[in-house]
DNA sequence: TCCAACTCGTTCGGACCCGAACGATATTGT
DNA sequence: ACAATATCGTTCGGGTCCGAACGAGTTGGA
C-alpha cells in the first residue's frame, strides 16, 4: 500500500532510491532489504534517545540499566548469564551496568549458594520501587511513539520483527 | 493474524505477557506498545551485532563509521551537522567517528570556504573503494536477516517504522 | 585421585554515545 | 560600528558496548 505515505516523505525516499542505485550501478542492491534495516537502526536509536531524554534521565538509569531493573523487578533474581541475555547485552557489558545499579543501590550481587563462579543478581526494594515509579510514565511514551499506528500494524510491526529476530537465533546459533 | 507464530514462540509470549501484567497489576500498561517498543529495539541490536561481527569487523569499522562513509560516497561532501543527523548520532559523537575515519584514512576534514565554523567532511578515494567493496557484502546479510518476510512485509514493516519515526520528528521538533 | 577441559564473571583496550560546557566565528539589532 | 545573540564543531565526563584475555571454580575421564 505505497501512497500512504506524507507525500513529502515519500518523495524523499524516491529520491534516496534513485541516488543510492546510481552510486552503486550494477551491484544489484537489494533496496526492499537495506530500507527495513535501515529503518529499524533508526526507529531504535530515535525512540531510545528520546525515551532515555524525557523518562530515564531525571532517575539517572539508562536504557540497559532501566530494562536489567525492570526484568529482576518483574522475573525476580536472575544469574548473570540470563540477564545479559535478556537484556540484550554481553556478560562483559551486564558487569558494568550491575556495578552502576549496585552503586545506586538499586540492586545487589550474591553469590550462587553451590556454584562459585555464579553470581545472582537481585533487584533490592529500593530497585523495585524505582521500577514502579518509572514503568507507567515510560510505558506512556511507548505509546505516544506509537500512537500513530493502529492497533492491528502494532501487532504487524511486532510479528514481523520476530520472524527477523528468529532469523538471526538461527544464524547465530550456528556460528 | 495471530496464531502466524511458532507455537513455542507465541506460548513464550504470552507467558511473558501473563508475567509482567502480573507485576503491575492495576497500571494499566499497553502491552501493544511496550512490544512494539521492545521488539524495535533488541532486532536493531541483534542486527547491528549480527552485521558488525560478520561484515564490518574484517574492515576494522564499527556501524556508524560505515554508515558515515556510505553517506558520504552517495551524497558526497557533508558538513558535520548534516552527515551527523543522517547518520543519527549527535555532532559530539560523530567529530570521534570522524577521527576515526581520518586515522584510518577514509575522510577528510576541510574547512568551509566562507563560514570558518563549519567543517566539510569527505570520503578518500580508499574510503569509497572501501564501501563499494564492503556494500554488496552488507546488503547481502540484509536481505538474509529479513529472509523470512515476504516482500509485501518488508515494505509494510518499512511503513510502520516511518510512522513512528514521524511521531518522533513531530515530538522533538516541539521540544 | 588428579588434571585437562570447560564454564562462569571480571577486567581490559578501544570505540562509541550523549549532553553540557567551551572557544571560535557569524549574524543581528541598534 | 559594535555589542548581544546565535551557531558551529570540539572537548570533556560519565556511562555503555564489544571481544579477547584472564582467574577462579567445576566437571569428567583416565
Amino acid at each position: 500500500m505505497p501512497g500512504a505515505f506524507s507525500s513529502d516523505d515519500d518523495a524523499e525516499m524516491r529520491q534516496a532510491e534513485r541516488d543510492v542505485t546510481a552510486a552503486f550501478a550494477g551491484s544489484g542492491l537489494d533496496f526492499g532489504a537495506l530500507l527495513a534495516v535501515s529503518n529499524v537502526f533508526r526507529t531504535a536509536t530515535a525512540v531510545r534517545n528520546h525515551i532515555e531524554r524525557e523518562v530515564l534521565r531525571e532517575h539517572g538509569l539508562s536504557w540497559s540499566a532501566f530494562v536489567s531493573l525492570f526484568v529482576l523487578k518483574v522475573w525476580g533474581a536472575k544469574e548473570s548469564h540470563e540477564l545479559a541475555k535478556e537484556v540484550g547485552i554481553t556478560v562483559g557489558t551486564l558487569t558494568g551496568v550491575v556495578s552502576t545499579l549496585e552503586r545506586r543501590g538499586f540492586a545487589k550481587r550474591t553469590s550462587h549458594p553451590s556454584d562459585g563462579r555464579r553470581q545472582v543478581v537481585k533487584a533490592t526494594a529500593k530497585g523495585r520501587r524505582a521500577v514502579d515509579e518509572i514503568m507507567p510514565v515510560f510505558n506512556k511514551h511507548e505509546a505516544i511513539v506509537t500512537e500513530g499506528l493502529t492497533d492491528a500494524a502494532r501487532e504487524q510491526l511486532s510479528h514481523h520483527l520476530r520472524t527477523v529476530l528468529r532469523t538471526l537465533d538461527a544464524l547465530d546459533q550456528d556460528a
